[in-house]
DNA sequence: AACTTGACGGTCA
DNA sequence: ATGACCGCCAAGT
């Protein structure tokens, strides 16, 4: 697999994610058969505000449902704010009721 | 070329 | 439940 079709993957996976829901990095990862690591799944996040479409990057948090990546959304708010526009509730940068609210790909998109 | 740094996650004490 | 450690692998220095 090369590096360009993990990306889009990645990407493609992310902007599947349904609206108020939440999956984590790791989950990601192990969708696309776990044979790159989670880190570069937070990679390809990062690599996705250059992306020319939208990527709903807000909707992928650690496997804690903490936004770890809030500081890479321009303000150190605006990721929750997403979340909450959702009507998601975050506490403490941490998801209330994440595991309510996780949604894994390799569990609920068909093969 | 070598070393450090992470939008991570699982294991173990 | 909390924290240290380790595997992961591309990028930056």
């Amino acid at each position: 697999m090369s590096n360009d079709d993990f990306f889009h993957k990645v990407y493609a996976v992310a902007r599947l994610i349904p609206q108020g829901r939440v999956t984590s990095y790791g989950a990601i990862a192990r969708y696309l058969g776990a044979a790159r690591s989670a880190r570069m799944v937070g990679w390809a996040m990062n690599a996705s505000h250059s992306q020319p479409e939208f990527i709903p990057a807000h909707r992928v948090v650690n496997r804690n449902g903490v936004l770890s990546g809030k500081n890479f959304f321009g303000g150190q708010n605006v990721m929750q704010e997403l979340l909450e526009n959702e009507g998601l509730i975050i506490e403490d940068d941490q998801i209330v009721n994440f595991k309510e609210k996780f949604w894994d790909p390799a569990k609920e998109l068909p093969l």
